[in-house]
RNA sequence: GCCGCGGUAGCUCAGGUAGUAGAGCGCUUCUCUGAAAAAGAAGAGGUUUCGCCAGUGCAAGUCUGGCCCGCGGCA
């Protein structure tokens, strides 16, 4: 109640398909406008995915950056954090949600959405302008909607035991212990039969409806290409990345411990470079899959920002000049 | 020139004994309440059409004959 009288905090999304530049484009508009900037990506969270997330690299600490974190702590010979400051700079900007979380270990849209909202304070607090900058459309929507997320923590023994049931057997379970949510739910999917039993089951109560709790002021800023140039620029990064030992990345992620199976369920790169390093399929086989996964990936998120956008505005770009003029509008009201 | 195999959706191919054309991939569109680069769904494509022409049938990708094209073998 307190806060409903104050204005919501201002805050910058910049979003759009894979390999359409947003990083670059964030990190221009953070030099210029003092800002500091949040990562929302489902892949790059984790440490060591590094080329095949598509990460922008880290700076070589230099001088100026370890003065002014004089208390740095070390986590395994590579500085991570000082309390709630991440220490991932790129071209001097901070970037906060890279390198967050173990591989070996689940993830999931409720911990981003925690750290997201932290990061931003933080960001905030320092007098800083925080511009959130990803291509996953469910992470971005658990911050900028502020989606209230039931508090039901995932239970893999249950959901294991689920996995074992046929979707229509799931489905007919859902139906028997919550009709309202069976009748909209995608009745084909089982993950989402089972997470949806899953809540049911724990909180021993029906699904309740979706409720939003927005809390920050947004401009929404999107990059939009072509589909013919979008399939240049995926081809070209891929290329790149490949050079700089993608490779090489998913062999050593697998030495490390992780599974095939576990290395094929993080998609595209990971997925079809563990298929290639197993002997499932060719070298060249391989790259033409990828290229198309990645095209098909973009696709599938433009279709999540057009959802967005029946509660959001977003501002489809076309040139630099035009966002720094959004931007100086948004802050002149 | 002869023998064999094939010519069906953009691509790769299914289509026993003739009865209103199918699959996979690709393409398009979409879904999403703690896995979201994941997990799922739907649709459009075959110029009255199955290389072309004729024949037999009530009925022909499906049978018969001829022709054209591709591949392999023999000469």
């Amino acid at each position: 109640m307190k806060s409903a009288k104050l204005p919501k905090p201002k805050l910058i999304v910049i979003l759009g398909p894979t390999a359409s530049g947003k990083s670059e484009l964030a990190v221009k508009l953070a030099r210029k406008f003092g800002g500091e900037i949040v990562s929302a990506d489902s892949r790059q969270v984790y440490k060591e995915m590094d080329i095949g997330a598509g990460k922008v690299p880290r700076d070589r600490p230099n001088n100026k950056q370890i003065k002014s974190n004089k208390k740095r702590i070390f986590v395994k010979n590579s500085l991570l954090f000082v309390g709630n400051l991440s220490e991932y700079f790129h071209r001097g900007i901070r970037h906060y949600l890279l390198d967050v979380a173990s591989p070996k270990k689940r993830f999931s849209v409720v911990r981003y959405q925690k750290s997201a909202f932290r990061a931003i304070k933080k960001i905030q607090q320092k007098g800083k302008l925080p511009i959130i900058c990803g291509g996953t459309g469910f992470y971005i929507q658990a911050v900028v909607d502020g989606i209230v997320l039931p508090e039901v923590k995932p239970d893999w023994k249950l959901r294991k035991k689920l996995e074992k049931k046929s979707t229509k057997e799931l489905f007919k379970l859902l139906r028997k212990l919550d009709f309202k949510r069976a009748k909209n739910i995608d009745e084909y999917n089982p993950r989402r039969l089972i997470r949806a039993i899953e809540i049911v089951k724990k909180t021993k109560k029906p699904i309740p409806a979706l409720k939003l709790q927005p809390r920050f002021n947004v401009l929404t800023i999107g990059i939009k290409k072509s589909s013919e140039e979008l399939k240049k620029l995926i081809a070209r990064r891929l290329k790149k990345r490949f050079k700089q030992g993608m490779v090489k990345e998913v062999k050593k992620l697998h030495k490390s411990g992780i599974s095939w199976k576990k290395l094929e369920e993080f998609g595209l790169e990971y997925r079809w470079i563990a298929k290639y390093l197993q002997g499932k399929i060719n070298y060249p086989k391989m790259v033409e899959k990828l290229q198309k996964d990645i095209e098909h990936f973009a696709k599938r998120q433009m279709t999540w920002f057009k959802k967005m956008e029946k509660n959001q505005k977003i501002h489809w770009i076309r040139n630099y000049k035009e966002t720094e003029k959004l931007i100086k509008k948004f802050f002149s009201f």
